[in-house]
RNA sequence: CGGGGUGUAGCGCAGUUGGUAGCGCACCGCGUUUGGGACGCGGGGGUCCGCGGUUCGAGUCCGCGCACCCCGACCA
């Protein structure tokens, strides 16, 4: 039993993260400081969550395009805050094909700039617009401090980016993509974020708003956890996107972009995992169902595979995703707990009795052990295995939730609300001055997470730190 | 870049006053096992992070590097 166990979630949440990420076959470290490998099981993870965050991308008029991860680095020092943001962390080429180059190529760290120039190539008239594009790709940053998902040198990711012929297209579409992300995280990742506007100290280098989706992780810290930028007119003057309008006169266009990364997958692994290991929401989970044989002679091992395989056929004729685990050299106590590791929402065992009884066993991972297993009907299995899927999913999102809720509060005066940050997010008024997130950040660590929309609900109140008249109420709490 | 820690088999570790490298897990073979991490027997696998020094002899002592991890600084 003492085998091969993580180090406990309460005790060491660190190092239960790093040790589960590469145990539970998600992730292995790259031999370059700072990289990451994606191992299959971890990516078929990251595919679902493509396919269900590119599906919504779709139904809002987006297509997907490539474009070139070298950008000459001339475009990086156009847009001013742009450059500034990000020079620190560029990886740049001098060198191709033995030669140094005339000019240095970065690696993308994103892609606005590239994007700026050739929409200024394309973008021509009104009727071009609005152009709604989207990359899956990778980008590059050059981090000092790494950590598997959550920080690496390179990580993968989608950035939407779109021109328009209004600011409030351009609003509005920045909203959209907020709302598609945290749409997202709460119905297929079972996690229900935050959201509201970022500090103009937080925002992302070159916008002018900066939306995010905020979670809170098993450790109640925060974890930035999708982006959602209205770029103004910033990289449209900078890369001379200008279009005619229907009166014949040149408008710069209003452009936004938004991106969401393999960084979730760290969201999902702190906010659902425990113990013995991950917990996936059943909607990403690259395999639903993981089915265990279980026999002891021949004529058992025979008619226990013969109704494991019956049961697979029928579960994938339902489109549910399943494994048969028929490793030989594997007790089914070892592999009951190889795929809790793993996170699999539903454990199928089959046994002789089973046969016999024309039944299964259904285990729940999010209930470990006794009282998470029942006896099910084959009859029924499909229909019982759909609902507990969907029993489940509710059921993290529900236990993530009211876990974010009993740890976020509103803070009476500074001392409390130091108390609240020390475990915790507190929504708190704030006059909105820097020096205040400054301050507060020295003292307590925690940094303003965003601003939600209408935080205020019409009322005043006055700034948690300086007493100052405040219009606005933020989430602060320690950052991922 | 500052503070702390660690480098010995794939992973986790032990290695005594310096004497020529071992344990557990994993892996391979055979057999018995299989409803919550099976067992027996046999087997394979090592530039002991690197370089230099001391010594008859260095995993061990000394010096200089390097890498990684943790905590800071930094971080759409």
């Amino acid at each position: 039993m003492s085998k091969n166990t993580l180090p406990s979630r309460s005790e060491d949440f660190n190092a239960w993260y790093n040790t589960l990420v590469v145990r539970a076959d998600l992730a292995d470290y790259g031999p370059a400081r700072g990289t990451m490998i994606v191992k299959p099981y971890g990516w078929t993870l990251w595919e679902n969550m493509q396919q269900a965050l590119d599906k919504r991308f779709k139904a809002t008029g987006h297509l997907n395009a490539g474009f070139p991860m070298f950008i000459p680095k001339s475009f990086i020092d156009r847009e001013t805050s742009h450059v500034e943001g990000f020079s620190p962390e560029l990886a740049v080429v001098t060198i191709g094909g033995g030669k140094q180059l005339e000019e240095p190529l970065i690696v993308r760290p994103t892609s606005e700039t590239i994007i700026g120039h050739t929409y200024s190539k394309w973008i021509k008239s009104y009727r071009d617009l609005p152009l709604l594009i989207n990359l899956w790709n990778s980008v590059v940053r050059w981090e000092l401090r790494t950590k598997l998902f959550l920080r690496t040198l390179e990580f993968w990711w989608q950035e939407g980016h779109t021109a328009h012929a209004t600011y409030d297209e351009a609003e509005q579409e920045t909203l959209q993509m907020l709302e598609v992300y945290r749409d997202f995280a709460r119905n297929e990742a079972a996690i229900d974020p935050f959201f509201g506007r970022k500090s103009d100290s937080e925002k992302f280098p070159g916008a002018d708003v900066t939306y995010s989706i905020e979670a809170m992780m098993g450790d109640k810290k925060a974890l930035q956890a999708g982006t959602s930028h209205n770029l103004g007119q910033n990289f449209a003057k900078a890369f001379d996107i200008q279009y005619l309008d229907k009166k014949n006169e040149m408008q710069y266009c209003w452009t936004t972009s938004w991106g969401l990364s393999t960084r979730f997958i760290g969201a999902m692994i702190m906010t659902h995992g425990d113990d013995y290991g991950l917990i996936l929401p059943p909607r990403l989970a690259p395999f639903q169902v993981i089915i265990i044989p279980i026999y002891r002679d021949a004529d058992q091992k025979a008619s226990v595979l013969e109704s494991v395989d019956n049961l697979n056929r029928l579960l994938i004729d339902n489109d549910i995703r399943v494994k048969i685990d028929d490793r030989e050299e594997l007790t089914p106590g070892h592999k009951f707990h190889y795929w809790e590791l793993r996170g699999v929402p539903l454990r199928i065992e089959v046994g002789p009795k089973d046969v016999v009884n024309k039944s299964v066993v259904v285990a729940r991972r999010d209930i470990v052990g006794k009282l998470g297993k029942q006896v099910v009907s084959t009859d029924s299995v499909v229909k019982s295995v759909s609902n507990l899927l969907v029993e489940i999913q509710e059921a993290l999102l529900k236990r993530a939730t009211n876990f974010r809720d009993s740890n976020t509060h509103e803070p009476d005066d500074y001392k409390h609300f130091q108390e609240i940050v020390s475990e915790g997010f507190a929504l708190a008024w704030w006059c909105g001055d820097a020096s205040c997130e400054i301050a507060i950040k020295n003292e307590t660590k925690a940094t303003s997470r965003c601003i939600p929309v209408s935080s205020s609900e019409g009322n005043k109140g006055t700034c948690i730190y300086c007493d100052k008249d405040a219009i606005e109420k933020a989430y602060f709490a320690k950052a991922y």
